[in-house]
DNA sequence: TAATAATTACTACAGACGTAGGAGTAAGCG
DNA sequence: CGCTTACTCCTACGTCTGTAGTAATTATTA
């Protein structure tokens, strides 16, 4: 599998590791807002697990603590999750994008901002058929 | 809970309720394409737990089967998805919107579509200030 | 109505996840 | 060098999901 599946709690971890770059279990645990923070062996279950699915890595020990360092990016993983994401409305944005819309999420400047980047991408790739 | 979260498989069953209405579990069984298509049992099972759920209920008996018929829409389980996605990226848009793009998932139909709903939305509910 | 076919009901089970306790061990302090 | 503290390692466990088998029951039909 290129980047298994990560769950909810462990793109929470892995959130903190991209924002605030590598780093012992203590301290991902201590970033957690106090009133929904797990208990440090979770935390370092959860960091166990990210670290088999190869999303994150030992990187140097400082004191008797390893330090770890993610190995995939924020884009690779969330590019993943939208993928997958999608599949659940059969790919078709429409619904996707109404329910953005609806739920007042999405504003006009996200909009214009999509559609900037789309010309963009037109432009490097060329202009299709 | 409103409505309880669905995963994959429970959307894909409801998905076809939406789709062709009260059914039987061997109806709903057979519409899987045959290169994907769940054991009969293994669809009983999650239509009874869509039940559980509240998502289904049984409308009446047909010989010894059950019809079941859905009872959340595909509007009120979409929007709960699309919800708790949105969170797993911090309900920011930006990041979502980019990956939609850089899939080629995104068009300028969807866009101009999104733009026009937005634009819609916006005079009914009354310029904001 | 007795045999056959289709359905339901119940049970099971493995893997993923969230959650965490306890034992063992290493580090630093006095 | 013991003591205290912090961290690692291993184990556990309940819930949710996907998957499905088996037994019991109801329809149907010859």
């Amino acid at each position: 599998m290129a980047q298994p599946r990560l769950s909810k709690l462990e793109m929470q971890v892995m959130e903190l590791f991209w924002e605030h770059g590598s780093q012992a279990v203590r301290e991902i645990q201590e970033r957690f807002p106090e009133k929904a923070r797990p208990a440090y062996t979770t935390v370092q279950t959860v960091v166990n697990r990210l670290e088999t699915k190869g999303a994150l890595a030992r990187a140097r020990k400082l004191g008797n603590a390893h330090i770890f360092e993610p190995t995939v990016s924020r884009n690779a993983a969330q590019r993943r999750l939208v993928d997958e994401f999608l599949k659940l409305f059969g790919g078709r944005m429409q619904p996707l994008m109404s329910h953005l819309v609806e739920s007042g999420k999405l504003t006009l400047e996200d909009v214009a901002e999509a559609e900037k980047k789309l010309h963009e991408l037109a432009k490097k790739k060329g202009p299709r058929k």
